[in-house]
DNA sequence: TTTGGTAATAGGTCTGACCAATTTGAAGGA
DNA sequence: TCCTTCAAATTGGTCAGACCTATTACCAAA
């Protein structure tokens, strides 16, 4: 097989590179320079088309891309607003989970969360700092005030939990069992008459906030066992 | 605050918003029931414009979100292709992480990876069956027999690990570690003259197998970390 | 058989228009 | 003054048609 590849010396292999690509690359040069932060709106496409210089068709189309990978949102009539800061050397890992067909989708996803949370939580145990301590033990007091303990859901208990993986010094932690907790809340019909559902996990919160502030993760590994292995067992109950 | 909606009885709303998501739904449903594979190619964008009655600008709009989500690719001038399969009940968790560079992506990605292997070694260990101990033990018979031991990477060390994943009996576990296997052979420039490369791990491979044939989920976490901090050790030798 | 060119195919971009939801702000009434 | 009401401006969503560029298929000539 002959190569019919023509290199020729001093050739340049043409850019090429899509125009959609190149509006993503100035939108997140353009979020970087301006320091957004989450919330902020961006302009609107018209004028972004304008100054790059290129039709709408190209802004909608990067603004599309980066919509489904979580950065934008555009709201009709609003604006489009930025969710997640970025820069010009972020890099995107996609992952898809195909749900079909799966039954117990909500046991074998927890299998997975575990995994996930478990090393969160020995990572936090290396890693924390004094300033993560603080805000771990606030969430931890906050949560615990509360007159009905929420155990496994509720905004207190997640401030707690959000706090390990942000503790974790790991951004990929939070995104992935940020949308690990969607899911959940998604499948998971919370059965009425119920106010204490979950709330086994409840006494494993201080415990884990205790293997993370003495630095022990093994200690924090199995912590975080316990709390997950009680949350399994709720939703096992949960089946009718 | 009076209604001026015109709801003439009979007459459908017609969900005019979010086109491009109900293309989305169209196009996994329709790569489901045509049941496609990697590699397959979608019809064309005026065709498929044509058979949904929109615009070829929701059906880019759609296929651009896709694409983004590495599901599809377009290729100019020979069509739109399948990269991975999807159902119409697929969830996706995109990710993104701004590294200081391509040691802190892969160790920060690694370490996520690791805390799913952990797991999926455990269930591993509990749920095996004889015939997921077979195909593994054939995986690593056959690894262990080439000549050049491969270490962490190459197609019989991949079919082994997909063995265990297997033997875990819950399918998201290959789904999201093949995915993370993409990443990393995606940004994983293996050095030149260095054919042993990442082959450190190489024992391992038979101490994690013998734990997961003795149903010995302790040892199989124990030995899924020892051969995960292996390869941490290479990411972090890889710097030049 | 190989080469070279032409037409058909298919994604990429552009233009301009209109639709629908939201926001804004001024007119009008309590 | 304060609030309601409503129309206009703003902004993202969709549509239509055209043209460009890269790829592929096919056919004719050497």
């Amino acid at each position: 097989m002959k190569d019919r590849k023509k290199t020729i010396a001093g050739l340049k292999p043409l850019p090429q590179q899509g125009r959609s690509e190149q509006v993503i690359k100035a939108l997140a040069k353009f979020i970087d320079r301006q320091k957004m932060v989450p919330g902020d709106r961006l302009p609107p496409e018209r004028d972004l088309a304008e100054a790059l210089g290129v039709a709408r068709t190209s802004i909608r189309e990067a603004v599309s891309q980066l919509a489904a990978l979580g950065i934008l949102e555009p709201r009709i009539g609003s604006g489009t607003f930025l969710l997640r800061t970025i820069t010009s050397d972020t890099v995107y890992m996609p992952l898809s989970l195909d749900t079909d067909g799966l039954e117990d989708l909500l046991l074998k996803a927890l299998e997975v969360r575990r995994g996930i949370e478990v090393e969160a939580s020995i990572a936090a145990a290396k890693r924390r700092t004094e300033e993560d301590l603080h805000r771990m033990e606030a969430a931890l007091l906050h949560m615990e005030s509360l007159f009905k303990p929420e155990g496994g859901s509720g905004p207190a208990d997640l401030a707690f939990h959000l706090s390990i993986y942000d503790a974790a010094h790991n951004p990929l932690f939070r995104q992935l069992l940020e949308q690990f907790r969607d899911l959940f809340q998604r499948f998971w019909t919370r059965p009425y008459g119920r106010p204490d559902f979950a709330s086994n996990s409840f006494p494993y919160h201080r415990t884990l906030f205790e293997a993370i502030r003495d630095q022990d993760p093994h200690k924090a590994e199995q912590e975080t066992r316990k709390l997950l292995n009680s949350v399994e067992d709720d939703i096992r109950m949960m089946k009718p």
